[in-house]
RNA sequence: GGCCCGGUCGUCUAGUGGUUAGGAUGCCGCCCUUUCAAGGCGGAGGUCGCGGGUUCAAGUCCCGUCCGGGCUACCA
């Protein structure tokens, strides 16, 4: 029987990366087992639905590249694909009547105080908290069809049986098990009418026929009334993984502080998919050889729930950004240039680091924002041009949003100087010479290549006594790019072009006289 | 309070009774070199949460303990 899995979140914000990397473990398990990936849409809860967060959740996942065979955007043989419509095409009321008729569920009328008093009854007694009696579990019938009856609003609760071991055999954990006693009785279908998750994902879960359960370990301490559930309808009980939650680097939370914490924003910041992923997916997983830098098709290969830690794992910005690097150069050129070109076209791109805050000791976002739209008109206006700086550039590069800066001084007519490098560099007395034996040297030659430039600069030296290539190098590079950083002089002259590095030279000499 | 989960260099991890506890990132140094990177090489960093036990031998098995986390909603 095929394998088949399902993500299921709850569209009441932004995809965060834990829910991503959930995402991740069930598509790769879906695809290492040719099965079907499935995306479930859990909004029972009306309130908190947000219909932006499921267009934002689907975009995010597929510009993750995490595709599906079923779902609310593609379709399928179980439609419809979101619980509220589940619900009102009636899916919930057979199992629960079924429940109901059986004894494993009754109907309990407690308002919303009574329950409030119930449970500060219980604190103050310091008993276990929850619905473990009542006042309806074994009510009298009479008294039942009295209350409803009389209108009386209801939820259906399950009756979780008294004196059980219930156990399940995790992937990820192993075996936990509990006793029944320590368990108390869910709202399976809320006074709305609405199924609660309980009801609802197992329902949904066997209707769909999944056979693998992948979901955060928050959900651990209610699979046993899953399992219960289950085994009431008697259905087939899935393989149910528990994957370990993603906290910040100081071990808290996830939040704000520890960088960006929805998956579109790493998009904005410039990271590629294929790295985010990678580094997500080794959050709580290891191939269980010593290899890091995987493909998607390597990660698909390498897959198993059994190779899933269950202890939680931290966000290593540090590492992301090494990853993100590493996958840039992992691309080839044209590959490389479609991502850049693809990633500015995106007008969300700009506005993302135009509306962001400036940190300490970098670029304000207005300033990155700027470079990357110079970059962005560049592309159009002379591909060819840009295509070359891409390519100089992508040795230090972290992610797609340094080609902005990085590339800044190669688009604009004179770039900004620096002022500690022009000290350091074209104060001293040879410059306003050199750069004039650079510009004779260039006259002849309308297309210098990177080896002319070499030849010229290493001519200067050589008879100019020089032991060093520093002298000659580094004021040019001054000259030229406003900085002392950046890539291979020759290379990066042979680029610009003659009539840039002229008219650059002259305004430098300007400066240095 | 109750129930459940977790605990190997700062961080991500390998490891399933016998290894000098391996790799990666970050940090430091060297090499390459016109700078910065990238790349190569090397270094520091771990009494495997702690305490007992079992065993010739324990990160690995058992017990206890501490710490961290989750759940304890008519949210998911």
């Amino acid at each position: 029987m095929a394998v088949r899995v399902r993500f299921a979140p709850s569209p009441t914000g932004l995809l965060h990366v834990g829910a991503l990397r959930t995402a991740l473990f069930d598509f790769l398990l879906a695809r290492h087992q040719g099965g079907q990936n499935i995306l479930r849409i859990e909004d029972t809860d009306r309130s908190r639905y947000s219909e932006d967060s499921e267009h934002e959740f689907i975009e995010s996942l597929r510009w993750a590249g995490i595709t599906f065979d079923e779902g609310p955007h593609v379709g399928g043989p179980h439609v419809p694909y979101r619980q509220s419509e589940r619900a009102t095409s009636g899916v919930y009321v057979g199992p629960v009547s079924k429940l109901l008729e059986s004894g494993d569920a009754y109907k309990a009328f407690d308002t919303t105080d009574e329950l409030a008093a119930m449970r500060k009854a219980q604190e103050d007694a310091k008993e276990p908290v929850g619905y473990f009696g009542g006042a309806w579990r074994d009510a009298d019938p009479s008294e039942v069809a009295r209350a409803e009856a009389a209108g009386h609003k209801y939820v259906v609760r399950q009756r979780i049986p008294r004196g059980k071991v219930i156990a399940i055999d995790d992937p990820i954990r192993g075996h936990v098990e509990w006793s029944s006693d320590t368990l108390d009785d869910p709202v399976l279908l809320k006074a709305d009418g609405m199924p609660t998750y309980h009801l609802a994902a197992i329902v949904d879960d066997h209707l769909m026929g999944i056979t693998h359960v992948i979901r955060g370990e928050e959900w651990l301490p209610s699979a046993a009334k899953h399992v219960l559930l289950y085994r009431m309808l008697g259905w087939e009980i899935p393989v149910i993984a528990h994957c370990p939650v993603i906290l910040g680097k100081d071990g808290k939370k996830l939040s704000k502080r520890h960088g960006a914490t929805s998956v579109l924003e790493y998009r904005w910041e410039g990271y590629l998919a294929s790295a985010l992923n990678n580094f997500i997916v080794l959050i709580g997983w290891s191939p269980g050889d010593e290899r890091e830098l995987l493909t998607e098709q390597e990660m698909i290969d390498a897959f198993s729930l059994e190779g899933v830690q269950p202890s939680p794992g931290h966000f290593d910005l540090d590492k992301l950004k090494w990853m993100s690097g590493a996958h840039i150069r992992l691309l080839a050129a044209d590959a490389l240039f479609d991502a850049v070109k693809s990633y500015l076209e995106d007008p969300r791109t700009i506005e993302f680091w135009d509306s962001r805050e400036a940190e300490p000791g970098k670029p304000s976002g207005h300033e990155i924002a700027a470079s990357l739209t110079l970059l962005r008109d560049a592309i159009a206006k002379d591909p060819e041009y840009a295509r070359g700086v891409v390519v100089l550039l992508r040795e230090r590069v972290q992610t797609l949003a340094d080609f902005g800066p990085g590339a800044r001084f190669f688009f604009v007519d004179m770039p900004e100087m620096d002022p500690k490098a022009v000290e350091k560099w074209l104060t001293q007395p040879h410059v306003p010479q050199l750069f004039d034996s650079i510009v004779q040297g260039l006259d002849p030659i309308a297309q210098p290549t990177k080896e002319d430039c070499e030849a010229l600069i290493r001519g200067y030296a050589e008879k100019h006594g020089l032991e060093k290539l520093g002298p000659a190098v580094h004021p040019v590079r001054v000259a030229l790019t406003g900085t002392t950083a950046g890539p291979g002089l020759f290379e990066l002259m042979e680029l610009l072009g003659r009539s840039r590095i002229v008219a650059r030279l002259r305004r430098a000499k300007e400066i240095a006289g």
